[in-house]
DNA sequence: AAAGCTCACAACCGCCGGCTC
DNA sequence: AGAGCCGGCGGTTGTGAGCTT
């Protein structure tokens, strides 16, 4: 089933009306306004900008409300057990940023993603640990951090992986797995 | 001081799966 | 059965801020 742009709700039927980029303080105003008047349900995301007097496509105000202005969203910098859990979890499900986002409460998938994309892959790197495959980066190479590592996302890949992907949509379902004693004290850069 | 570069992150884009008709 | 709508996902891009030269 293919799908054009304009069914996936980057615009509509006026697109080139449809207004692009930052989002102004006023248009935040708009849509917080009526999301929180109105609550979710009684209305679509592909409806929603009009009923909201906003000149965006549906598409650009859920990704606007769910990754910048919904209230329990969490700011600032990551914690060092939020950054391990990050890296525990990608280990296990790989890009599976809304998985991953599920279990840290009040961080969004795409802000885990960058965070990955910016922060975490060099800090594995630098490791000398490939930050797609969880390995070190030479065959070798058995220093004892990077065979530490590497037995810790074995045991996890062979034991939890089917489970974790089975319930991955279910919060709350990783976080103590990503976050057990073990992992922990496994942890090779401390902390 | 300013031009160029790098980094971080918000936003865009295309695709997919589930659902409805 | 299949076409279309919708929400959601992951990859990519644009851009502003900060840093370096």
């Amino acid at each position: 089933m293919g799908r054009s742009a304009s069914a996936s709700g980057w615009y509509d039927e006026k697109s080139s009306l449809v207004k692009k980029g930052p989002w102004t303080p006023e248009e935040d105003e708009k849509l917080v306004e009526y999301i929180q008047r109105y609550g979710h349900g009684s209305w679509s995301w592909r409806a929603l900008p009009k009923l909201a007097g906003l000149n965006r496509c549906g598409k650009s105000c859920r990704l606007r409300w769910t990754n910048y202005l919904r209230p329990d969203i969490k700011r600032g910098n990551f914690s060092q057990e939020e950054e391990q859990t990050i890296i525990n979890l990608h280990a296990l499900v790989g890009n599976k940023w809304s998985a991953i986002a599920n279990n840290l409460p009040g961080r969004t998938d795409n802000e885990i993603k960058n965070f990955w994309n910016t922060h975490l892959k060099k800090k594995l790197l630098q490791m000398g640990i490939d930050p797609v495959t969880h390995r070190p980066v030479t065959a070798t190479n058995s220093d004892n951090i990077h065979h530490l590592y590497y037995l810790m996302i074995n045991h996890l890949l062979s034991s939890l992986a089917p489970q974790l992907l089975a319930s991955s949509s279910s919060s709350g379902t990783c976080s103590s797995l990503a976050n057990n004693n073990l992992m922990m004290n496994m942890n090779p850069w401390g902390k």
